[in-house]
DNA sequence: ATCGATGCAAAGCGTTTGCAGGGGT
DNA sequence: ACCCCTGCAAACGCTTTGCATCGAT
């Protein structure tokens, strides 16, 4: 926390603590309720501001860029995309699609998943960078 | 458009017609203008609805599920994530994350768009499927 | 003629911001 | 002591909704 230069609160350091010890991938709501407890004061902006730092410092990811606007894609063939991390801005990935692509990460895991309970429909990749110019 | 089992209508039309005709992945808004020289009177609402009426007939795809709320991770190693399509749950998919996969789409992918102006900086790769009960 | 789609405006939800006061260094 | 961070509330941007009208079938 320190560490990573930015200054130690009780409030930042709970978001964090509470981050890092669940994988149900919370989002600012679901932060905030669980804090509330031993942070009967902490306010929604501040878990906002908080996760927001602990992203800014590597010490969290951002799942979902929410809050910006949804896009939609008429072409028919499913295909891979790239996303400009900074504006947001997507096109298209000129490589077709693979349907095995799951099968090579792991040959059993679609089954594994169905067994774990998860029906697989399909699968999303996006390549982040940057466009030049 | 009426195959798929809904009305017809000038502005859904031209919301599917030009949706297909772009590969930009337009935002709702710039759908919104791109169709106002043609249907002045077309209204944004009309848009919004009609692009998720194309999306629920399959002729059209959705690719931020903005309006959702962002989703944080404070888990150190990169992993792929398992998304339920309906609920927007996310969970931790247990398998380890390949640093190769692109190259596993193509060997020169990374260079390939490097040149063509998109600096990579990693990927994200989401399966999609609904969790059960 | 029917019933779903449109257009408008207002509400809704998640997120950000302005500002005064508090707390970490 | 300084300055950043917090808490509150209000603003914001994107999306959805209620309702009367319109239009495709």
């Amino acid at each position: 926390l320190e560490a990573a230069g930015c200054r130690y609160t009780r409030q930042r350091a709970a978001v964090y603590a509470y981050l890092a010890s669940v994988d149900s991938h919370p989002t600012a709501e679901d932060v905030f309720y669980a804090l509330r407890n031993r942070l009967p004061r902490i306010s929604l902006a501040t878990v906002y501001t908080s996760l927001e730092t602990l992203v800014s410092v590597g010490l969290a990811t951002r799942l979902v860029a929410a809050g910006g606007a949804a896009r939609y894609d008429g072409r028919g063939e499913r295909h891979y995309h790239l996303r400009d991390e900074e504006t947001g801005e997507v096109r298209d990935l000129p490589a077709s699609f693979d349907d095995e692509l799951l099968d090579k990460i792991d040959p059993q895991l679609v089954e594994r998943l169905a067994a774990s309970g998860f029906r697989v429909s399909g699968y999303r990749l996006e390549v982040l960078g940057r466009f030049e110019r």
